[in-house]
DNA sequence: CTCTCAAACTAACAAATGTTTGTTGTTGCT
DNA sequence: AGCAACAACAAACATTTGTTAGTTTGAGAG
């Protein structure tokens, strides 16, 4: 019973690395199934489409985002704080989950339609919540007084190269990798 | 002559727009050809193939930015002036040419064999350039002593936003962005 | 042993893809 | 007028695509 939720989950995973390798449009379910050890037509067994696959990587990334703020927004402490610990689990489930935020970051205009909408609908209200927190650090003077959406997408931009750049065993631990980012986005890079 | 030419252009030009928008997989020559508004074998008078719009919008891009950090490279000034230069330069050929920048930046991974190989070592060049100016500014004292490969690409990756997002006349214009953003990369976001 | 049922396979499908072929205007030069 | 070069077209091509149909396999339950 577990055995099916087992091998779907295995397509699922496979899935992720390959589309961040090769992209959706260049990956073949062909080149899936290869991967994971059966013909395609085995893997309709246990999955509905490659559409699904496709909305299932995407959605598990926003779906998580969206509880991220959540959570950090029911925090005690300053905007700063919040700001940082969202920016914080940000990466990290870049850390954990790279090739399905990959996924989610590159190959979301693949989806179809309502599904499209919906998860443009979802990244919008992660972006809203990541501003307020910005806004709000600025109107109580913890922030310079830039714009906020500049800011915003300057922040969220910045940390996407962890899932393209990072391996565990590079000479950066995943510690000093957050540190130094948020070093750079907080306190920027200048001396002075 | 030079209607030729003309006629190469814009499907060069048109292909970009489609590539942004709906990437290199999800755009078929025929597509295209309905954007450029004759049928998809016409335009192979023009054309070799379609890999050969994505390696001249690829290279396009990778040879200006090459350009361009020769160029600054050869200035006068401190390593911050360079380095702030460099990335006024970066994020201009974003506003200028923003639908090939886009596809450099994201459908280079289906270039092909050996154009694949020559595009990664471009970037690579252009990467190691930019990060020698951020070493020696923090040998300089110039810089805080971060990583400087996480300097690198946490800035590169700041900037790319631009290309997704900017739009002339959205309230935020070309040169409040650059002010902004160089900002926070440079001096930070929190105000002390 | 037999029945069952999920999960794998082979084979085939229709649709879409990039590209080639052969042909037909159309333009400009002599 | 006549020739040459170009640029558009329709039709077809071989392949690849995602997916379905029908069949076989194999393990667990009675």
């Amino acid at each position: 019973m577990n055995k099916k939720l087992n091998k779907r989950q295995i397509i699922l995973d496979e899935a992720a690395k390959l589309f961040k390798l090769k992209g959706f449009g260049g990956t073949s379910m062909r080149d899936l199934a290869g991967e994971v050890g059966m013909e395609a037509a085995s893997m309709y067994n246990h999955i509905k489409s490659k559409d699904e696959i496709l909305e299932h990587l995407c959605f598990h990334v926003s779906n998580t985002y969206i509880a991220q703020l959540a959570e950090v927004e029911q925090m005690p402490g300053s905007n700063g704080d919040k700001l940082k610990e969202l920016l914080r689990r940000h990466i990290n489930l870049m850390l954990e989950d790279g090739a399905a935020v990959s996924v989610a970051n590159n190959d979301w205009k693949y989806l179809t339609d309502s599904k499209l909408l919906q998860f443009k609908e979802a990244r919008k209200q992660y972006e809203k919540g990541f501003a307020a927190l910005i806004e709000n650090g600025i109107a109580a003077g913890e922030f310079r007084p830039v714009n906020a959406s500049v800011a915003l997408f300057t922040i969220l931009s910045a940390v996407r190269w962890v899932e393209l750049w990072y391996r565990p065993g590079r000479g950066v631990t995943a510690q000093e990798l957050e540190e130094d980012i948020m070093a750079i986005l907080l306190n920027g890079l200048a001396k002075n």
